[in-house]
DNA sequence: GCTGGCACTCTCTTCTTTCGAGTGCTAATA
DNA sequence: TATTAGCACTCGAAAGAAGAGAGTGCCAGC
């Protein structure tokens, strides 16, 4: 069933109000705020219905209305004014983007911290999954005791390590090592390492002292590392100044549950590869109990290497979507720009905006 | 002046208790508690006594008394009886900590976290400032775009990074580089590395590339990214659970400053460099004012390489000193042995524990 | 010097009252 | 038929009142 016009606007009024003050709105309010022509008891009939209707809710008998997770999604899917960001706003962001990056690589998690500063919410980031390789190994002997593995991984970034040696090894050795590992641990996923693979290139390479096994625990160790999905929240503790976490216990279980990192975020099989698309799950719409009354509000990005990152910031249901979501998708958007292969549109542009979500839960 | 044997146990008595319930403790409660043998009544004089003296205070007319920090630091100083963690504690820690160390290098930031988890408090972590130097050069060249960077830095590490660049290079340049940073980049600070350095290695490698400013920067980064003291905290949301933080905007302020990380500790001259010792920072003894009515204890242990770090738990002022301050005494001691050089005392050994702090500053 | 006893104080809890925002309904109006 | 003004009603939040209880300070007796 279609809402008529009025009763859209109106509902935008009820949530823009509600989002802003956290307090029921009452029909007074709506006549006043202007935008609509006609008297508090016309909007009260109105109200009355889209309670009816499942998209607003009463406290009690005689309080204003708040909106439903229903609502919220209808106010998400077609009402709420695509934010644009100011020039300022967009410039701040970029600045202080490139600052973040300039350093050293892993600083995704930074990102979530300016995600977080941003939008006055905590913030999580969630790198992909992905079945990384070792492209090139590198040995370097340092002395007969020491020596430096270098590994070049399929997404074109070095790790290394030293490894000091209680015994000492002949440079042969290492030679050989590292023409073995570059032909049989190349190309190959963390899954393939295995004891019988480890055991061969031990007997190949007529190594007695072991160092094949540290090698290749170390190949093992960074594989895991740079494949498995990390989760990491930052800011949790602005969930405190919003007043639906004024009750320290609800504050505290949803941090603990944010503390724990992953398990937040819906399986994301839908989100489009290609899209600066935001993704909007209200309330009841999360899997995860402890997000049953909050809001997830995640952007994809473009990690480079053919895999997506998430971004995202968690609040309550009663979110400013339209800043959070244009934010984010400005921040996602720089994040593929500079980390994500060739064509992305340039800096400044920044004009669609798709929000994309599960389409109404039933209410209740 | 002298506190007589008795004022010392009630003392204790009521710190204890205190730290137990966080109610005001009361001279019945005492009485019963055993271990005095004498009625309320002689217990209500003694407390008396002790307001008058500034080791305790009455939150108003007719309620129980509540240590000040005076008593609390009175407490730590000479009552409190020192704790002995348990075999399953030591051996759970000890667990727990070969689990974190196994994986890559920077996991202190893990050991944080696992210090919270023991402790229930929110823990911090900090690096030792030290001027890191690189030792070593390596350039491994890959291909005529691509090299790679290997960092020996003094303590022992291995930092690389995958350089690949617009314009092809031979591989004579990158070899020139390679022992020309070997000759002038080693065994030097981070504050050495000068522009005036670069630009002579420029001319001297015969470099029109940029390639030397690369590599420069690359030192630049890495040096700074070690040598900077880095604060790192975990489990804010931990006070949530203490009832002295019920309060939303006490624990946000708090929260929100621990989070800004750093600026936490005092000016740590004080710290003995050979010993376990375990620092306790009670309210008002802290600098910042955030932490004026909460307590912090840190102990710190042997980074390797001449160096220490920190690592501590930040709590309320009634806060269960002598557990925590085994615990960190005994995690600190076990990083010691995994990080530090040589002579570390065997695992289960742990009998020694000593505390120390600021002596008893004035009352309000 | 210690103890039992007693009056007193002050907070916390609970109950009651008041206040007011906001509603639902009805009758009048365009 | 849709809108509006008016009015009685509802219900929570805030303010006030009363009672209970924990704990004190002090005094007199042991």
């Amino acid at each position: 069933m279609e809402l008529s016009d009025r009763k859209k606007k109106i509902l935008a009024a009820v949530v823009d109000e509600y989002i802003r003050t956290a307090e029921p709105v009452g029909s007074k309010a709506i006549a006043q705020s202007g935008s609509l022509n006609c008297s508090s008891a016309t909007i009260r009939n109105e109200l009355a219905e889209l309670v009816n209707m499942g998209y607003l809710e009463q406290p009690h008998t005689s309080a204003g209305r708040v909106p439903t997770p229903m609502g919220y999604r209808m106010y998400v899917n077609e009402l709420m004014e695509k934010q644009k960001l100011s020039l300022e706003e967009t410039e701040e962001i970029n600045r202080r983007l490139n600052l973040k990056l300039q350093e050293l690589d892993d600083t995704i998690s930074d990102v979530g911290r300016l995600a977080s500063q941003l939008t006055d919410y905590p913030a999580l980031t969630i790198t992909a999954q992905t079945a990384m390789t070792v492209k090139r190994f590198d040995l370097i002997y340092v002395d007969a005791n020491t020596f430096i593995i270098v590994l070049t991984l399929s997404n074109n970034t070095a790790k290394s390590k030293l490894v000091h040696l209680p015994i000492s090894v002949d440079q042969d050795l290492v030679q050989r090592l590292s023409s073995l590992f570059n032909a049989s641990f190349t190309g190959i996923t963390q899954e393939a390492v295995t004891p019988v693979l480890i055991h061969s290139t031990e007997r190949a390479a007529d190594d007695t002292m072991g160092l094949t096994a540290v090698i290749a625990a170390f190949v093992l160790e960074t594989l895991h590392e740079v494949s498995t999905p990390t989760a990491f929240v930052t800011g949790e503790n602005r969930l405190l100044s919003q007043p639906e976490f004024r009750d320290p216990d609800k504050a505290h279980k949803l941090m603990s549950y944010l503390s724990g990192g992953g398990h937040i975020l819906p399986p994301s099989e839908g989100m489009a590869p290609g899209s600066d698309e935001v993704r909007v799950l209200i309330g009841p719409e999360n899997v995860a109990e402890e997000l049953k009354d909050s809001s997830v509000v995640i952007a994809s990005y473009d990690a480079g290497d053919n895999t997506r990152g998430l971004i995202g910031v968690v609040g309550p249901t009663r979110m400013d979507y339209s800043t959070v979501a244009a934010k984010l998708s400005f921040l996602a958007a720089g994040l593929s720009r500079r980390l994500g292969g060739g064509e992305a549109p340039p800096e400044g542009m920044h004009n669609k905006l798709i929000i994309k979500g599960d389409t109404g839960n039933e209410r209740r």
